[in-house]
DNA sequence: TCATATT
């Protein structure tokens, strides 16, 4: 069987990595090896591990040697194996970025406007074969000055980045054109998230935009091109393009404290605090009037319904002078012990009934926040809230865990249906789907 | 609208 046909791929980075999620935390990399080799080429196996407790975080990395195996192995596997003691199939995706990095597609800026698809064309097939070419335009046909371009392989794409970029100037245009290889989906969603942030519209109060702060920040420095290469094992090597990120930008950081500062001079979001000691409430009222006019008989619930200043991170939350004062991060509570499963990682959850799950928490909470709203109740071993991986927003639901049903009991009870801002909140226990349930 | 996670 004589199977020279090498293809025009000459360099040996055609390997693939994929993402595995649905995997259970006592297994090994070797069993996930052995495992997947069943059903296709496989390098290696790497589980994902936390940081800090270095225990398997439920996925791992599978490395096939090439795209054929790679499919191989998630058409055989994604959604179709359920591993001893996962509660749902096995997910198997090209990892993040892989997708980008084999399409080796450029992005190509500083066009000039009236450019032409055949124009780039003629220009950037000096250097391999187009696989796509796209100019972005706007609703009017208008070129908005960059293209996406797609190679056959890397070493194509990487010979019209190095002999253009910045150094080629077309024609009626006096500035080179720009070229990067394009961001990847992730890059992608880290640019709006950071753009969410710093320009902080639809946050339900605007009065912490100081214009004169917000003059300062570099908005309009935004390229589009501002995205770097993917670095995988043994593949691109040292990619001497990528800009750093906005955050590390000179003067991005030195807006933020000004901001919060400002903020917190606000005063108001800290209801406990004494009135004499709030400097100026801007219209929100005294902490004792704010938790009797709005908060009828709620035990533990003492915020403001409003944020003058509030930002979606965490605002100061501190002593509360409550008669029920729990407190979630420091949980070690030495009298509750037996029956609170603290299982291996994060988030604690707590015995049958126990648990809570709420839904149209409002925009602004964090975990502080939801636990802080829920903490009369009883013993609260965790409250998070789920936040949007891509914008850093929440998603308005989340989860809160008592050591006791009834405590979860009374939080139904005088919660569900309770309008935090807008809208009425839904509590009510957290769907109990697996739990090993084992039916002899 | 129910813990889905990218070394």
């Amino acid at each position: 069987m004589a199977e020279d046909n090498k293809e025009a791929t000459p360099s040996g980075d055609e390997s693939v990595k994929l993402f595995v999620g649905q995997v259970p935390k006592h297994m090994t990399e070797a069993q996930l090896l052995a495992m997947f080799q069943e059903f296709a080429l496989v390098d290696e196996v790497n589980i994902i591990k936390d940081k800090t407790t270095r225990a398997s975080r439920g996925c791992c990395f599978v490395l096939c040697p090439s795209r054929h195996e790679a499919d191989k192995a998630v058409s055989a596997c994604h959604n179709k194996k359920t591993l001893p003691g996962a509660s749902s199939p096995l997910q198997v995706k090209y990892a993040d970025g892989e997708l980008e990095r084999l399409e080796h597609k450029l992005f190509v800026g500083m066009l000039p406007k009236n450019v032409s698809e055949a124009d780039l064309s003629d220009l950037f097939s000096k250097y391999g074969t187009i696989k796509d070419l796209q100019i972005l335009r706007g609703s009017q046909q208008t070129s908005k000055g960059c293209a996406f371009l797609k190679y056959e392989t890397k070493d194509q794409a990487l010979a019209a980045l190095e002999t253009i970029n910045g150094k080629h100037k077309m024609e009626g245009s006096n500035v080179p054109l720009v070229v990067k290889w394009a961001d990847t989906e992730k890059e992608r969603q880290a640019r709006r998230a950071q753009k969410a942030q710093s320009q902080g519209s639809n946050m339900p109060n605007a009065d912490l935009q100081h214009p004169s702060l917000f003059g300062a920040l570099p908005m309009g420095y935004v390229p589009p091109y501002n995205g770097y290469g993917y670095q995988g094992p043994g593949s691109y090597g040292i990619m001497p393009y990528r800009l750093p990120p906005m955050q590390n930008q000179p003067g991005f950081h030195g807006m933020i404290p000004p901001i919060n500062q400002g903020n917190a001079l606000r005063g108001g979001i800290r209801p406990n605090l004494s009135p004499n000691m709030a400097p100026r409430n801007y219209g929100v009222p005294p902490a004792s009037y704010v938790g009797s006019a709005y908060h009828p008989a709620v035990p533990g619930v003492q915020y403001p319904m409003t944020y003058p200043g509030g930002m979606m991170g965490h605002r100061p939350i501190g002593g509360s002078p409550s008669s029920a004062s729990h407190q979630v991060s420091s949980s070690s509570s030495p009298g509750s012990s037996s029956g609170v499963t603290t299982s291996s990682g994060s988030q604690v959850e707590g015995p049958p009934g126990a648990n809570l799950f709420i839904y149209h928490i409002p925009q602004e909470y964090g975990d502080q926040e939801l636990a802080n709203a829920f903490k009369g109740f009883g013993n609260v071993l965790s409250a998070k809230v789920f936040v949007d991986k891509a914008t850093g927003f929440s998603k308005c639901f989340g989860f809160v865990s008592y050591d006791s049903p009834a405590a979860a009991q009374g939080a139904i009870a005088v919660m569900n249906g309770y309008q935090l801002s807008g809208k009425k909140l839904k509590v009510q226990l957290k769907r109990d789907n697996n739990k090993q349930s084992k039916p002899y």
